[in-house]
DNA sequence: CATGAATGAGGTTTCATTCAT
DNA sequence: TATGAATGAAACCTCATTCAT
């Protein structure tokens, strides 16, 4: 008998986590739709299943489901790292770089929402999450920078600023999900990957644009 | 009388219409500042200095804060063409274009806090008005591609999808409002601008890339 | 079998009352500490260490905590008696009422928490209950009238109004609980005990009180 | 227009705040009957015949009903301070006390319901306001101390520890309050001050009570 | 006996909106 | 035009209580 009960209680206790992670998530898909504020405990409890009362079993407050979800989808990334690094020494740089955003991109496609999400509702984000989301993002970023680092030594590359070179082309990634109702009518994923790759190969090769006088002169009319 | 109450007349609604958008103006801070949906009519009456009531002597309900600014914002762009394109000829199509990135960003700098917004809160528009801000995107995103054709036909650029690229270019203008909390730490405007040209300038020359059938293949293990 | 079986049921229930009593007890603490309405049962299961929903095995309201508890409470005093009523023979009548007031402080002490609780919560008290405590209160009065009298019948005590006077020394008695945050300060109990019992030989002993004609005069703004 | 404008304004601003310490009192009321806790918004709001949501046009939250009543309460009783004093010179000081005490149960009796609810629902007070009450008790304890400490150089009055005397007269008048159930059925107020003056002069005369070296040895029983 | 999970009534609070003046 | 006051629906949240296991 102690044998049974001690498996149930952990069973059981997996069974509340278990429970609080896929409300979390239904309340999530709400807050994708609809936004956060807009979002109503009501409306959550509904697509739960559950009362409104049992919804507080699990969680403190309305700002817990913002602030768990944030919690799992930036552990979700965390440790993220890609295989490329591995190939470098075997492949070129280019190569390596365009296996990076075709990775990137289908991770990008597969939590689009969650993007949309963090660019629409990071304002309500605690400082300490968005630090984490933003530390992440930046050590996204800094997965191409090494990548680009790499390509400008050997010649292959020819930017001067590869961290910020880098971000131009998580931007270009994240725009798959920023854009994508625009996106998504013209092009799949795969040919967007062909694209977002051609687009970065582009940037990083780019070389100093010569400064033409003539241009900046007539420029005075500065707004603030 | 009548002679002078007309104009009266017409003054006092000018004079309506002019406090309504300076009250919208009010608003939008701090729907920048907050967000739409933590915005209380409370507190846009007391940035405005006036009751909660007399608000709704010049609105008919919060939403039209909303609606009004989106008009306000959108008329600001309305019309809105580069005087490049009566340059063209006189210049070649690398300068129109980074000239074009110039007066953009300069632009994108000055209404920052109206993108991002049109960026967080689109959810919130109706479909008429996100059917405008989208054509609006799209007709700026038509400069730029009338001048990426126009260098690809003389073969200056030599990009396959000058829409898109196009697009790309405006993403990363963008970019400047959207990642403004890392840009603005490392870059002043003029400088971002130059580094948006130098890469905008690695997109349109890009050529295609050449397939490799190595790296697509064992690509197999794609995500949903 | 049967014999058997009854005295196990009769331990059953014993263990179950002596579980009760225990639960009682915790929840009188939190009372003490939080008040009655503020107490939740949760936390009360949570300081039994058992769950909340076990705790109404044992009661049948939350309202149950305070009956059970009040009659707890009560039944400490019931029966409760001074061993100086079969002293009072052997010494004086002041030193009685001193030992007397001894005793009361020094049983006040030991449950000053729960004379707060019933001050401040008799509100919630069913009649029944407020009935029960308050005649208790009144024989306690009464024990102290019955020296007192003794003492007036001898000449010893000289006050008209014996019930009265018990009834204001045992007030002053409460007194170490109500402003313990003041008289704990400045009075270990023992001294207190003293002060008290000068107090009250003071008050038993006082004689008519002369009207003077001249102060009742002016006092003609009564208030309502 | 303009003098007739701004005592219009001064008086909406004088009738929000008579409005608001309608409600206050109209909510103390129900405090008083009920308690703090078991006091429901919606009971107040009835009581004031208003919605529930315009209560919140007066205060920003239930507790600031009982902060602002405390805060009504004590400044009721700010620099409150005895005529007596002034007729010091003129009288003795067994006449001063007994007239302090008569004004000083006359307006704990216009004062008792809010007597007996700073005794209940003092846990719930911010440390501020609690120190407040604190503060003004023992200033009303200080003044009936002065007269004491005035006879008691004049050798009208023996006792030793005048605060303490003070202090424990004041409770005889609280008793008015915290006891009202017995006393009124007993004695009119003019009765009960009398009663009072006798115990309190009976306590004030105190003379050191002769330790009895008999009724101390048996004391060992001591409770913690 | 005991538990974890669930419930639902009811509490406090917010806020867009209205209305008499 | 403008205001202060009022409204009521609906939001979030609490908690005593119940129930299947």
């Amino acid at each position: 008998m102690d044998i049974e009960k001690k498996p149930r209680r952990v069973k059981r206790r997996t069974y509340k986590d278990e429970r609080l992670k896929q409300i979390v998530k239904t309340a999530a898909k709400l807050f994708y739709k609809n936004g956060y504020a807009q979002t109503t405990t009501r409306q959550i409890a509904e697509a739960c299943g559950i009362s409104q009362g049992n919804l507080y079993y699990y969680i403190k407050s309305k700002e817990d489901f913002f602030n768990l979800f944030v919690d799992m989808t930036t552990s979700t990334f965390e440790g993220y790292d890609s295989e490329i690094r591995s190939q470098l020494p075997r492949i070129s740089h280019t190569e390596a770089m365009k296996r990076r955003i075709k990775e990137g991109l289908r991770l990008i496609n597969a939590v689009q929402d969650m993007i949309l999400f963090l660019y629409r509702e990071s304002r309500i984000m605690s400082p300490d999450h968005l630090d984490q989301v933003i530390r992440q993002e930046l050590h996204i970023v800094d997965l191409l920078k090494t990548i680009i680092e790499a390509g400008c030594k050997t010649g292959e590359f020819g930017v001067k600023d590869p961290q910020l070179a880098a971000y131009q082309i998580l931007m270009l990634e994240h725009m798959w999900s920023l854009k994508r109702w625009y996106l998504r009518k013209h092009y799949t994923l795969e040919e967007y990957i062909v694209k977002c790759q051609e687009a970065a190969v582009g940037i990083v090769r780019a070389r100093e644009v010569k400064k033409t006088v003539k241009n900046t002169a007539p420029a005075r009319k500065t707004r603030k």
